[in-house]
Parts: C-alpha cells; sequence; structure tokens
DNA sequence: TAGATTGTTAATCGATTAACAATC
DNA sequence: TAGATTGTTAATCGATTAACAATC
C-alpha cells in the first residue's frame, strides 16, 4: 500500500464520482467491477485490480456494496475530513469557481480569495470577501490552508506558486497555461483548455 | 506515422505551449531537448522520442530551431487552421470561458454560445448573444463545428453530448463532472476539479 | 446447487530510459 | 578540431489484460 501507482490513484476518484452516481441517481446498493467498468469505458479486470492494492471491499458472486465501497474510497483519498482551499485570482474563473456547487459536497470548500486589482479587493464573492493578495501567506498560515486553486495570468503564477509554497501549501491545482517547478513535497495538477482542444485536434480531420 | 500513442499527444500541446514561451518572453531562437525537458520536467530522451515519431527536426550540435518546431507541431496538431468552437452553457463557468483571450492565439474561436434559461437567452457575452439550445444543431451544423466545450450541470450533459454527436461534433471538452458515452470516432476530454483535487489529497497527510 | 463475481497470477503489451554512433 | 546534441536502438521498467481458482 505504501507504492501504489500514481495512475491507479488518478483513477479512483473517477470511481468515487460514478458510485455516488449509482447510489444517488440510479438508487443502486450494490454493483459489480463489470458494471462500473461498463459505464466507464474502464475493463473490470483494471478496476478489480486498482482496488486490490488496498484491500478486499467486495464478495464473489455479488460484487460490491455501493455506500461501503465508496466510504473506502473516501478513506484512502483522504475525504473524512474537509479540506480548505485559498483561491488566487478573483477574475471570470475566480468567479465561476468560487460559485461553483460541486466543491462543498465532495470535500472541498473554498476558504478565501485573493487578487491583486485594488478594484476587486473588497469584493464579495459568493459570501467570500475578496482579499489583497499581500495577505495570503498570513492568511493561509493562519488557516493551516494546503490546497490552491491557481487562477491567475500566466505571467504571476510562478511567482505566486513560490509564495504558496513557502506558505505551506502541498497542493495546487493550476489554471495558468504554465507549466509550475515545485518542490517533490508538493503536488501540482494541470487544467489548460487549450492545451486539451489541441490533444484533441490532432485526431480531427482539418 | 499512422500509430502514434495517445500519451505522446499529449505533451506535444506542453511542448509546443512551452516552446513559445521560449520564444516570446525569453526571446530564444534555438533550444535543446535537454532544455525543453529540464524546464517541463520531462527527460531529454523522452522528448526526442516522442517528436522522432512525426519526423527529424533537430540538428546535431545545435538542437531545435524553435519557430521551426513550433510550426511543425502546429501542423501536426492541425492547428494552421482556426477551429470555431461551440459553447453550450451560459453560467458562471460558460461566462469566463467566452472571457477567457487565451483561445484565440492558440488556435481556437469561440462561436456560439447556447443555454435553455430564457434569462439567458438573448445574453452579450463578450460580443457573443447566447442562443437558444434549440437552435443548437442547426447553428452547429451550419457553421460546420467540430468541436464543442460543455459547460453545463451534469443532470443534462449526457443528454446534450448525444445531440452534439448527432449534430456532427467530433470533440468534446467536458466540464460537467460525469464520464460521457460517445461513439468510438468522437473526442471527449475532461475537466472535474473535484477529481483533480481528490487525486492531490491522496499525498496529503489529513 | 448453479451462477456470478471476486482477488490474484502470469502473460502480454506498451512506455520510458540509458547509451551511443552519427554529425553539426 | 572539440564539444554538443540529435535520432535510434536495446534494455528496462511499468501497466494492462486474460484467465481461473476460490467462494459467496
Amino acid at each position: 500500500m505504501v507504492d501504489v501507482p500514481d495512475i491507479v490513484i488518478g483513477r479512483l476518484p473517477i470511481y468515487l464520482r460514478e458510485l455516488t452516481r449509482l447510489a444517488e441517481e440510479e438508487n443502486q446498493t450494490t454493483t459489480s467491477s463489470h458494471e462500473l467498468g461498463q459505464r466507464l469505458g474502464i475493463s473490470s479486470a483494471q478496476i478489480r485490480k486498482d482496488l486490490s492494492h488496498f484491500g478486499e471491499f467486495g464478495k464473489q458472486g455479488t460484487g460490491y456494496h455501493i455506500n461501503y465501497l465508496i466510504e473506502q474510497l473516501r478513506e484512502i483519498l483522504h475525504l473524512t475530513q474537509e479540506w480548505p482551499v485559498a483561491l488566487i485570482g478573483a477574475g471570470y474563473l475566480g468567479h465561476a469557481l468560487a460559485h461553483y456547487d460541486g466543491f462543498k459536497p465532495r470535500g472541498f470548500v473554498i476558504t478565501c480569495v485573493f487578487d491583486n486589482d485594488p478594484r476587486k479587493i473588497g469584493e464579495n464573492l459568493n459570501g467570500l470577501v475578496v482579499s489583497d493578495i499581500h495577505d495570503m501567506e498570513s492568511i493561509i498560515q493562519e488557516k493551516n490552508i494546503k490546497i490552491a486553486i491557481l487562477a491567475t495570468p500566466a505571467n504571476t503564477a510562478q511567482e505566486i506558486t513560490d509564495r504558496l509554497v513557502k506558505a505551506g501549501v502541498k497542493a495546487i491545482l493550476n489554471y495558468a497555461p504554465i507549466h509550475l517547478n515545485v518542490p517533490p513535497d508538493v503536488q501540482v495538477s494541470y487544467s489548460d483548455p487549450v492545451v486539451q482542444l489541441q490533444r484533441m485536434t490532432y485526431y480531427l480531420t482539418p
């Protein structure tokens, strides 16, 4: 359990999402690796192999009890606590993230928002007041925040990242279209819509 | 060149992005697989191997001419044309995407926006008028649009996807937190911030 | 019991890396 | 020339899959 491949970890939230859907939308109480795989376009063998890294969660003949497997996945992914998140950038994207109601039910709460634009500082974003980015480090440390969402332009992203790391942040979801350099103990996840679109156009006939 | 692994294709836009950065921000005209890899946290061997699927773009001793490699990557990824994109959903996220100025310089133009909310239909979004989603298929076909960005709630995403596919869309960037079922000739790329955050919390100590 | 499905093993498949001849 | 760096090969490393005994 010490050395589970990251590619396996990356699939667990997808399993968790689909299991929640099966429970809430389809009102099912059990499922099988075959059914889950069918719905996600993943082989049943891969799902069983992935889960086997962490224990035995199913029963031969009947499959998996959905609520139990959801609970196990939430523990594995450290989602039994709610994670406070700092949002950096109060532009259009920052607004969208601040208003997104999908964070809370899945384990995350945006707790503070920062911007460097005096016209945005003080603004109310879905109940959160935008703070001056100068206060970022002190507020992050005070609230013991370990996760940040970066929604700033590319040209300030690395500088802000360095400050986040110094302030103790260990995971960054980066929406700026730029690679970030961080120490090995800091996680970075990237979301650049253009990179995603460009990957798909390769397969399209111009 | 017929059968390049998708994981290789996925790195090409990253190379392209960093090369553009090297040219525009650092004013460099040449680079090496070593330098590029250093900046991206990728081995130089992997970069050379990836590029070798498509041809020989460098020179021994001197490396790669940046502008030339950029042009080659743009051709490989089919970015020599500008791709019109349909945006589905005019909520906060739709607003953010409609105002994002990073699409045009990298090959994409949001050409139409759709929503089903009568209060949003007719609204002006950064120069685009929000259309009734009932007109989605006809407008997409008329404009010969092959790429859509899905920024709707999860509960309508599959239904809209089916309609997009019928209208001829071949690539979907999906922001709804749900797996989409599509025919094999349709590309889907996913962007669910919570999935990305949950992958990172695995590595965090609660 | 009969049917279904797990967890696991071994085989297969695919991706990454190290090394180096070629050559600018 | 000497130094640097490519493109490519072969070896290594890692991930996926097929198959099946175990068992609910």
